[in-house]
DNA sequence: GTCTATAAATGGATAGAC
DNA sequence: GTCTATCCATTTATAGAC
């Protein structure tokens, strides 16, 4: 059965974003699945197997959200703003985190090799924001001061930070922020 | 020896800072201190009364660096900046972060007790970021639209992300959003 | 591919002696 | 307060049968 890898794969990102790498286990895929551990690992020999591969779905899942975000919003700012209304969704209603943010809970603790997938994905992140940037300012549906690569730094820490209150102070915090990047990213007054 | 529990909480935020609350273990302190593992069960009986007292520990924490700030900065940017150049100064040369941010790594998998008193203690340090920002306003060091919490939630938000990529992409990054702050956040052109 | 069985290490925690 | 000894559960991982 080709398709349990993929399904090992898929629940592993669920229990990924939900506890971090470091804290599900064999075990807690196992149970779920109806299968034993040992079946895991033969697929996954060992745990920073799986871990690589966590890393390729990761970057499936950066396509697949930016690919949706540009076919369903054409303006620069609703394709932002898409991206952070994701973002706040699953937080709020599904109480997962990007699998990015997950593997950043225990950067320090993966194998080199992972840390080194996870650097390659936080620059694809950020690049994809520099050039909403860049065609939102060439189409002048975003009036902002300084470089686009500036602007996206401000724009996609602004958004991880106030996810990270939007966990403890709730999406207030995460809104109040985001009106004010809107602000300067639109050039509105 | 009263002084060995202090000791105990003072490791312990080390090894939380560096690698998360779930990540540490009793052994590990007990390694460190030279000591056996049931001793420090003795001074905290279950892990997560220490939780709790690194809670209590990272409200001290929070209270000397924003003290510290202050005596030694008057001018508010100067007070904003002195709080972003200790936290990058943290991740970068200790490779340590805050204890909130640890805290935060683990938060759906702690006890309630303690993930109440981390919801303080954010509060805690946005309402200093607050404050800072609406005596600058009065003092007219800083000049900024809208209202003093909204620019906070945008200083705070930014910070915390900026060291989220400084961890993956160096402190260029970091340097690249704060320095979009500091126009924001005191009106310079 | 999946199972049972098992290993070896680690984690949190307790009992009881000194 | 600190120790040794011990318990029980969990985690990663392997061996070998079906």
């Amino acid at each position: 059965m080709q398709n349990r890898k993929q399904q090992i794969v898929e629940l592993a990102s669920d229990l990924l974003r939900t506890r971090g790498y470091t804290d599900f286990s064999y075990q807690d895929l196992a149970r779920e699945l109806g299968i034993a551990k040992a079946s895991i690992h033969h697929h996954f020999p060992k745990k920073d197997d799986l871990g690589m591969a966590l890393c390729h779905w990761s970057q499936d899942w950066l396509d697949r959200a930016f690919n949706r975000i540009e076919d369903n919003h054409d303006h620069a700012w609703d394709r932002l703003e898409a991206y952070l209304e994701g973002s706040l969704y699953w937080i709020m209603q599904e109480k997962k985190v990007c699998p990015l943010c997950a593997f950043h809970h225990d950067l320090n603790l993966l194998p080199s090799e992972m840390q080194e997938a996870v650097k390659e994905l936080d620059a694809f992140e950020i690049q994809w924001v520099r050039r909403i940037f860049e065609e939102g300012k060439d189409r002048q549906e975003l009036h902002f001061e300084g470089e686009a690569l500036a602007n996206a730094y401000l724009f996609i820490c602004t958004a991880k930070g106030a996810l990270y209150f939007a966990q403890s102070q709730g999406p207030e915090a995460f809104h109040c922020s985001i009106k004010q990047l809107k602000r300067l990213a639109t050039g509105q007054t």
